[in-house]
DNA sequence: AACGCGGGGAG
DNA sequence: CTCCCAGCGTT
């Protein structure tokens, strides 16, 4: 496109995007932090899923000072069923230091603000043109999506060649004058108009330039590399109970579902029944001579890289004091109290059952 | 450059 | 059920 051509472009994204946007609600807030949050969440997750959670981690963290002081698990708390719990942690970590080292403002520089824990190059181009109308590009999976079928371009979106041939395109068009509405705009017409599947190009503000609309090409685009197959996993997991009470563990800050808790178990070895590994993982990780009274329930639950079968079951605390092998702490709780604890989307699953079931499952 | 990291929606 | 979606940090 020659500069006329792509100011024609931008002029009809914006017209658009100031009918056709939705009301959400860290739209009505100029504050940087607010719209900081909001992008921490939008990584990797759908809009609708994050509307609920937004509303309640502002109202419990309404500003920078208020995060940076939390406790780890009132934060996690916050983040519990959204996923990708890193991002929680990040931004706890990243308050902190907008906190003690900017008191209290989101810094507007590039260096500054993508130094910070969590911070890349989508949410600081996001968060410096939304708030402070710097001109960065957000080269986002829907920004990518659309300028692959605008352009007929054949770069894998998921590898990492696209990185720099994405990045240069979205910053040859981006409108400068108003980074923050463009970069909305556009993305705005990929999760509206521009979608993965089923795209609908008659109301399209950008069909006029789009390549792969003229060609009919657009179920071509955008490419991407072949995913590999994802493994399925059993796991045997138990809910232990003694005196009236049930133990939960909690696990190791990093890595998968970092700093969660959960009903302690592990991996079914290949051979071997889901109540032996049960009582296995139980005395490996916590030290205990359990039981096994009763299965639960199953629960399937898919992860990025892998999928489990969960096998769910009620046990019996036998003999032994706790000894941690693995996690890094333990509580024995009365099941009602689990509400307190962040637990991930798998344990979620089954809870309801033991509240249900507790007055003849509980009744010592 | 490749991998680890959750969960939801569409079909 | 299966397939699709996707930024940042770590290694």
């Amino acid at each position: 496109m020659d500069s006329k051509e792509i100011s024609a472009f931008q002029q009809q994204l914006q017209d658009w995007y100031g009918i056709n946007q939705r009301e959400l609600p860290w739209r009505h807030t100029t504050d940087p932090y607010r719209i900081w949050v909001s992008e921490v969440m939008l990584q990797q997750t759908q809009v609708n899923t994050v509307i609920p959670y937004y509303y309640r981690f502002i109202e419990r963290f309404p500003e920078v000072a208020g995060l940076a002081r939390a406790r780890s698990q009132a934060v996690l708390k916050s983040w519990e069923g959204l996923g990708y719990y890193a991002r929680a942690r990040n931004l706890h970590k990243a308050a902190a230091v907008v906190d003690s080292r900017y008191g209290g403002r989101v810094p507007d520089d590039w260096q500054d603000f993508t130094a910070l824990p969590g911070v890349g190059p989508y949410i600081g181009a996001a968060v410096l043109s939304i708030a402070y109308s710097h001109p960065y590009a957000v080269v986002d999976g829907n920004v990518k999506r659309v300028l692959a079928r605008v352009f007929e371009d054949p770069t894998p979106v998921n590898g990492s060649a696209g990185h720099g041939a994405f990045r240069r395109l979205a910053d040859s068009l981006l409108d400068q004058s108003r980074p923050g509405i463009y970069n909305q705009a556009l993305m705005e017409v990929g999760a509206l108009v521009c979608k993965p599947a089923n795209p609908r190009c008659a109301d399209c503000p950008i069909n006029t330039f789009c390549l792969g609309n003229r060609h009919g090409s657009l179920d071509r685009y955008p490419q991407r590399n072949k995913r590999k197959p994802v493994p399925e996993i059993r796991i045997a997991a138990g809910v232990i109970r003694r005196n009236g009470r049930v133990l939960i563990t909690r696990r190791k800050p990093e890595g998968l579902l970092g700093g969660l808790w959960e009903f302690p178990g592990g991996k079914i070895h290949e051979g071997e029944s889901a109540e032996t590994a049960c009582r296995r993982e139980i005395k490996e990780e916590v030290g205990l001579n359990i039981v096994v009274d009763a299965h639960l329930t199953q629960v399937r639950h898919a992860y990025t890289h892998f999928k489990i079968v969960l096998e769910v079951f009620l046990c019996d605390h036998v003999d032994g004091n706790v000894r941690l092998n693995g996690p890094v702490d333990h509580r024995w709780i009365k099941i009602e109290d689990i509400d307190q604890y962040p637990v991930p989307r798998a344990n979620l699953k089954f809870i309801p059952k033991l509240r249900v079931k507790k007055p003849e499952v509980f009744n010592e």
